[in-house]
Order: structure tokens, then sequence, then C-alpha cells
RNA sequence: GGGCCUGUAGCUCAGUUGGUCAGAGCGCCGCGCUUACACCGCGGAGGUCGCCGGUUCGAGACCGGCCGGGCCCACCA
């Protein structure tokens, strides 16, 4: 994290001498407000603040190499907003922004721009310059590339991030997003590198963190270990292949598999304890067809009766089912498939047959793909092969970015408990995701099945060369054998550290690899070990215990549905690990951008629309007021038409200022005095916008944000189009000298005044470029720092006035309009001669508001009050004719 | 196979504990340059609230079933 920068107190440029303006637009406000921000540091947080005052919020950090779409808009919106709400409530809030740029996009990018490739082997090189820069575009081949330390690959990334980060910077800026931009990181940056590792060896510490060396999920194209939260089950064609294993007395025995190919790492024939038909084979030895290895037949409940035959082959290892098969009957390990995806190339010392070491010889060094068409064709010239194959649609597990079915190989890795493998531990867990406030409350729902579902611990380590080197050394033996069960440590202050290039303590570098010496764990860890710990990288945990204990726990983790099980689970459950509590209250959940199809908005097509072509098409307000408008939780189309009709209310919003604000003047701007306020119709106004202020401040509070800008925007229109136009003239003081302000005057400038002040805090959120230009004009600082409103001084100045009533004179107001407008005539023709015909209920309050409704309406000449029988306001003009409004 | 969300006017969506809730905006049609706003205003037409049962004096709203859409988890013999 960089220094912060202090706030300014100079008012800039921006902020000098605003006032109303002849004519107002929302063009070219994002320029001048976000500089001004900047410059004022608005949003700078003020780290002094007491924990109770503080919100902080565990900002997702984008992916740097990847561009920005419109979903990041969308989401990013939501929790500005309620990070401004917050601010407003006088709350200090912690608003970081983060920038991913440890992993796999990362990497491939470095590749590419630089035509370099990391090499964790290789000594830095000072002053390294690339092959290629800005080289995309030109495809490098992969043999091509320059191999370069980890160091100065790290150093690459960062440079080509930084330049990435500046045009995200600038689009979140734009936006209006309120981050306090002197708090910013990097995930494979210094800080991030150090808390992961720190965080990582207290596990190890607690014996959290552990080795294994077992047989785990694999991708032969990137050659790394995968996690389960990583997996992806994808449709994958395949083919049934009944194939006989022989029986001593000459017999058969029929399997079914999909998985031919691997007939040379077959351990043993499963089948249900209770399956009848295979009773009479259990604890009686086969041999495998083609390599003519002898196997035991063995009972396992996992043996589902109705799959295939009914028994099965287990190979080391086709599934997850072979894992658990090998593990509980304690089977012989007989892996055939390499970590290159590829048949091993040494012929296996348990296949003793010379034809059997024949058929093998033929597989050797083949891709599974191949393999299998090598074993049908031979299983097919032994006769083994009963029928044909039968095709069928499969599901398999995926590395979530690979394009190969996942292997399952022996390897040894790292781990961390995760309640995977520990009840307790996943009771805890479980309890956490209770403990956390969902929003939307049944997004809990996904974490409790992911936890509920875990299979395993969490594997941390990667076999890949960009990303956290994993913080430990292994001494040699010897024999030259590194002893993997005394790792070294690293002191926690000399982190971050890289095993590849530094040393241990106690040894010099001319040890490495060598007997009696040491060597450096190869590995990384996967980027959810990083990610996992954004809280404690944005509070400091670190280096900065006093910002730590006025920010953590923190109190909002937005993010979307996709990575619950992800980020979101492997954050408490560092938190939980680290810290015993939760890592944050509160995690909002945004939904999907859709396109018109209903589809999540695919990539290709979120960037055809830039974000900041939007922007720059519509208003930074009015794609905000497009992405509020969505609640939390719920996916929302991509809607062009309600960015506009934010642009409008946008505009509203200065023409409706420009106008209550023309009421006052320079040396005696629009009051703001409660007491001014005394006609009825004011008071039922004010009374209106009071119980707005509650509803809305609770819709928030509750992190519900349309609900709130629903309201506050429906009082609003109503507001301008009912109430505007109604006191208009009596604002005016048509008639009164300047001197001699009527009380009735008075009465409706005050109330315009202080409703327009609530009106602008309220859509402060959401509009915060024409809510900050109105409060530029008439108010000192900015609204963003103003206090959210209240509704007591609204209450005091409304007594005991009846909010129905301007409904009521509105009503009477419509009848006129639309006498008028059934008659096809202008708004501004006089009325001469009408009556009014108002539900009983209506009329004492028509009746106080009828001046009102009279100029409003312009009914020049007599207007008349009756009482009716029906629930309408009816009109009627000798002229015009006859209209019933509502 | 288990589970979550969702189905209300042509479109995007509100409808808080069951009783003026059948709504808003857009779009559409008509009218109007009314000195805050033509980047506008006024008015209008539009729906048997997915379908079938049930609970209730009363159900978009509650229960059951079915159908459609989106998604999560499990599923590799």
């Amino acid at each position: 994290m960089s220094e912060q920068t202090p706030p300014t107190a100079t008012p800039t440029s921006a902020r000098a001498a605003r006032q109303v303006p002849d004519r107002v637009t929302v063009d070219g406000l994002e320029d001048r407000w976000s500089r001004a921000w900047a410059d004022e540091g608005t949003y700078t947080f003020d780290r002094t603040a007491e924990r109770e005052q503080v919100y902080s919020i565990d900002t997702p950090p984008p992916t740097v190499s990847g561009s920005l779409h419109v979903g990041h808009v969308f989401s990013y919106t939501h929790t500005d907003v309620v990070a401004r709400f917050w601010r407003m409530r006088g709350r200090e809030v912690m608003y970081p922004m983060g920038w991913d740029d440890n992993g796999l996009p990362t990497e491939r990018r470095v590749q590419n721009y630089y035509g370099v490739r990391c090499d964790p082997s290789l000594p830095y090189v000072e002053g390294f310059v690339p092959p290629h820069e800005g080289g995309e575009g030109k495809s490098i081949k992969p043999g091509d590339q320059v191999p370069v330390s980890r160091r100065n690959f790290i150093e690459l990334c960062e440079r080509l991030s930084a330049e990435d980060e500046l045009q995200f910077e600038a689009l979140w800026r734009r936006l209006g997003l309120s981050v306090d931009w002197s708090m910013t990181y990097q995930t494979i940056g210094a800080t991030a590198r150090a808390v992961s590792q720190r965080a990582f060896l207290r596990n190890l510490g607690r014996g959290e963190a552990y080795q294994a060396e077992a047989p785990g999920l694999w991708d032969v194209t990137f050659q790394t270990a995968v996690a389960q939260a990583e997996l992806e089950a994808r449709d994958y064609p395949g083919a049934f292949h009944k194939v006989a294993f022989h029986r001593a007395d000459g017999g058969q025995v029929v399997i079914e598999t999909t998985r031919p190919e691997l007939l040379p790492a077959c351990v043993a024939l499963i089948a249900h304890p209770d399956d009848e038909r295979y009773q009479h084979l259990f604890g009686t030895t086969v041999t495998s067809p083609l390599f003519g290895v002898a196997l035991p037949v063995l009972a396992h409940p996992a043996a589902e009766p109705d799959k295939g035959a009914g028994i099965a082959m287990c190979c080391t290892f086709g599934d997850l089912t072979d894992v658990q098969w090998w593990r509980e009957l304690r089977l012989p390990t007989r892996s055939v498939v390499g970590r290159d995806g590829r048949v091993l190339r040494d012929t296996p010392e348990w296949i003793t047959s010379p034809d059997g070491r024949a058929v093998y010889g033929e597989l050797a060094g083949k891709t599974t793909f191949s393999a299998r068409e090598a074993v049908v064709a031979a299983l097919r010239g032994s006769g083994d092969l009963l029928g044909d194959p039968v095709a069928t649609q499969r599901k398999a597990n995926f590395y979530e970015k690979g394009d190969k079915p996942l292997e399952i190989v022996t390897s040894r890795q790292w781990y961390i408990r995760n309640g995977g493998r520990d009840e307790d531990l996943r009771a805890d867990l479980l309890a956490r995701g209770r403990e956390l406030a969902f929003h939307p409350d049944f997004m809990r729902v996904r974490y409790d099945n992911w936890v509920g579902g875990l299979n395993g611990d969490w594997l941390v380590s990667r076999q890949r060369f960009f990303g956290v080197p994993i913080p430990v050394w292994y001494p040699i033996d010897e024999a030259g054998e590194p002893l993997y069960d005394s790792p070294l440590v690293p002191d926690e202050a000399a982190l971050p550290v890289d095993p590849s290039s530094d040393v241990p303590a106690g040894y010099t570098a001319d040890q490495r690899g060598v007997p009696g010496g040491f060597v450096g764990d190869p590995d990384i860890m996967d980027t959810w070990a990083t990610s996992s710990l954004t809280p404690q990288i944005v509070c400091g945990w670190l280096d900065d215990p006093d910002l730590f204990s006025r920010t953590f726990p923190m109190d909002l983790r937005p993010q979307g549905q996709d990575i619950i099980r992800t980020w979101l689970f492997s954050s408490v459950v560092r938190a939980h690990l680290e810290e015993g509590t939760l890592p944050w209250k509160h995690a909002a959940i945004s939904g999907w951008i859709l396109d018109p199809d209903r589809k999540k908005m695919s990539k290709s097509k979120g960037n055809v629309v830039t974000p900041m072509g939007l922007l720059e098409e519509h208003g930074s307000d009015a794609v905000r007021y497009w992405a509020a408008s969505a609640r939390l939780g719920t996916d929302a189309a991509f809607e062009v038409g309600q960015m506009k009709i934010g642009r409008r209310l946008a505009i509203k919003v200065l023409n409706a200022s420009k106008f209550v604000l023309s009421f006052g003047a320079a040396d005696e701007p629009v009051p703001l005095d409660a007491s001014q306020v005394t006609e009825p119709l004011d008071r039922a106004m004010l009374a209106g916008l009071a119980t707005v202020v509650d509803q809305a401040t609770a819709a928030l509070e509750a992190y519900d944000h349309t609900r709130a800008l629903e309201l506050t925007e429906t009082f609003f229109w109503t507001f301008c189009d009912d109430y505007l136009e109604l006191v208009k003239d009596r604002a005016y003081g048509a008639g009164a000298s300047a001197a001699e302000v009527t009380p009735a005057t008075a009465s409706a400038r005050a109330a315009l005044g202080l409703a327009l002040d609530t009106l602008l805090r309220l859509f402060a959120p959401v509009l915060p470029y024409a809510t900050e230009e109105v409060w530029s004009w008439w108010r000192e600082g900015t609204v963003h720092r103003a206090p959210w409103p209240t509704s007591g001084t609204l209450r005091t100045a409304a007594g005991d006035a009846d909010a129905g009533l301007v409904a009521g004179a509105g009503a009477a107001l419509a009848a006129l309009r639309k006498v008028k407008s059934e008659a096809k005539v202008s708004m501004r023709t006089p009325v001469e001669h009408a009556v009014l015909e108002v539900p009983p209920a209506l009329r004492a309050g028509v009746e106080a508001a009828l001046d009102d409704v009279r100029n409003a309406g312009r009914a020049t000449g007599t207007l008349e009050l009756a009482v009716g029988d029906g629930e309408t306001v009816v009109a009627r003009d000798a002229r015009l004719g006859e209209a019933v409004a509502r």
C-alpha cells in the first residue's frame, strides 16, 4: 500500500465561484467533479477514526490483464452506492482498490507481451530488457520465449500491470467510485506476497498447512495440481467398452469401461458386497486381458450395481472412486499416465508376460487418446472386446481454465485444512456462514452446499512458475534426498522470500542442490491463497497493527456469486484460522448482466460495448442509475433504455434544482427555515418527504439500494410534476414587490429549499455528479460528506399535515389538465368557469390548496369546488368539457 | 439425483407480514414550443398476475403439483 496523500484544504477552481448556470447539462460533470474529489481528498480515509466509526470494504481486485466489462461497472456501482451511503451516515469509509495481477491470465499476457517465460532456476538479471515490448498481436511461439528469473518475470508483470491499472483507474474515477486512491495494492506486489507467505507459515506452525504425497487431480496441459474449487464438470463424449477379464477356470468376467487405456493400470475388480451376481467371485483372482496381470476381485460398498456391468475395474487412477478404493482396500499403485498426460515410457515391472510387455511398448509415450485407440484395437484382436463400443455422454472434471479432462496423478502437495476432512472444522466453518450476513440472504445456500460437499482439504501448491512461492526449503541429506518432513522456514521479517533464489538461514548459496545442503520448494501458491487474504492485505495485518485494529474485521465484502466457493469461502477459512473471526460482517452478492437473450453476457459481447464508451455516451450518473436499479443477487438485463432514463433523471435534477434556486438571490439564498413553512400544501409535501427519508434510510441500512432509489425517484417525479407546478406562482410571489414577501410565498420557498436539500442527499449515492453539481451552486463543501438526511426537521415543519393532500391537489390539477388535453388545447389555455367535484375526504385539502390549483391550472375565471360522491376528481368547464382524474 | 432463484401490460421491473395492488417507467397513440427542463410537458390505450388444484370470508401474494427460464452442488465403471 502506498503512503496516503493528506487531503488538501484549498478549494479548487472546480468548486470556487459556482453559481446557477443559465443552461444546465450533465455533460462534462465527470471531468469537473472527479478532479475536484481527487484534489480535495473527498474520499480519503481518515485512519484516526475509531473502529465503531469505520466502515471498511474489502473491494474485489479486478484482473488487470483482462478488460473491464459492463458486469464490472454494474457490481462496482452497487458497492459504491453502499460506500457513499455509509459515508454520509457519518461513518469513515475505507474503500481501497486492488489489482489482481497474480495468476494465469497475467502470466500468459506477460509471456505474449514481452516474449519471455518464467524459469525460477535462473538468476535475477539486473536491467533486463525483454525481447518484445508491446509484442501483443505477434504470436510468439513458446519455444521462442526467453526464459527469465521469477524476480524478473514479476517485475515485468508489475510493469505491464501498471499500464493497465492507469486505464482501470481512469474508468473507475469516471464512473465515480468513491475509492481512496491512496490505498491500492497488487496481488503479486511485495505486500501481498509477504502477507500470503506469513499466513502460510502461521498455518504451517499451527499444523493447518501440511504436505502429503497423494493422488490428486492434475491438469496435463498446465502440468499442475488442481484444487476442488477450480473444477468444472463438463460434458465429455466417451464410449462404454465391454472388456473381458479371464478367470482361472477359463471363464470370463466382463466389465464396462470408458477408459480402456487404463487397463495396464488396473489393480482390482470391484463389485458391491451385496451384489448376488458376483458373490462367487469375491476373493478369487482374475487376469487382465492383453497384459495378463493377476488381479483380485473385491467387494466395496462404493460400487454401484446398476452402473455399467455392476463390476468395475479399479485403476490407479481413473477417477476419484478409484482413489477411494485404492486407499480403503490398500491396493497397490500402478500408475501409467505421466504428468504430461502421456503413457509412461518405461514398461512397468508388474507386467511380466512377454505379450503384455509388447503391447505396453506400443502404448508407451502415447497420449491417453491415442493409447485408447491402440488398446481397443489390441482388445479387438485378442477377442476380449465384446461388441462395439457404445457412445455415451459423460461428465468429466476439467480445470476451469483447461480444455482436457483432468487426470489423477500422485504427487507431493501442500494442503491447508478447510474442513474437507475434519468434521469439527467443517461445523465451525458452517457456523461462520450462518454468522455472516449475506445480501441477499439466500446466497448462503451456496456457501452451505459447498462447505457441506467438500471432500478434501484445500490444495494450495501449484506447479507453476509465476506466483507467490511457497516459502520453505528442505535440507538435503547426505544421500542427496530432500527431507520433506523437516522444512526450513524463513523468519517472518525476511518476507517475502523466493526459495529459488534466496538462501535459508544457516546455509550458503553454494549449498543449493548438493548433499548436505538445501533445496527450495519449487512450487507457488494457488492464487486464492493470496486472494483469500485481501482483508489482511488492506487492513495492514503485516506491519500496521494500529490500522488493523481500526478496520478489521471488515464491514463489507462485495463480490460475484460465482466465487462464493472460492474467494468468499477461502477468505472465511483464513480469517477463521488466523483470527478466530469472520473477515467481515456483510457479504453483498451482485448478480450477472444478461444480454437480451437472457444468457449470461458473454465476454465477447461485453467487450463490444466498452464501459468507457457507455459512460461517454450516456454519462456516468445514467449508467450508475441503470446499475443501481438492480437488486443485489438478481441478474439484470443490459438495457440502454434504463440508462437513458437515468440520464433523464440526472438532467431533471439539474433543471428542477435550478428552478428551485431561482427563488433565491445571490445575497439571499433559498431558505432552509422550517419555521417559515406554514401553508398546508407545503407541509403535506414535507410530510411525504419525511416518510421517504425514513423508508429509504431503512432500505439502505438493509442493503436494499433499489428500494431506496425507487422511493426517492417516485417522490421526486411527483414533486416536479405536481407540487412544483402547484406552488410555482405562489413561490414567485406574483404581484408582490421583492421587499414584501408574503408568508405564503415564504412558505413555498422554504419548503422548496428543504425539499431540494433533502432530495439531493437522497440521490447523492446514485447520482454523485448531478447532485454535486447542484450542491456547488448554493452550498459549501461536498454533498458527499454532507450528513445523510433525517426526517426530524421535515416532520417539525410538516406538523400534523396529511401527506395525501399533495395527491388530492395533484388530482385536481390533473383533472383540469385532462380537460384541456381532451379538448386538444394548450395547457396554457385559461379555464374560465369550471367546477371541481372532489370526494368528500379530499374536500378540505383541496380547498386549502385551491389557490395553488387555480394558478397551476390557469383557472383564471371562477373555480367552484363541489363535493361528489365518487372517489374521483371531476373537472367540468363550460367551454372545454369534462374530465375525470384518478 | 439434491438444492436455490425466477415466470406480473410489447419490453425492463415494483408489488414489504394475504383484504382499493392490478402498478411504474420505457415503447406505442394523441395533444402541446406552458419564461426550470422539447435531453421537455400533458393525456390515453395495454394484463383472466405461467398452468392446475388447495387453504381462506378473501390469494400475484400462503400450500401442493405441473410447465418454462437461470444457476449451484453431486454425477467420470
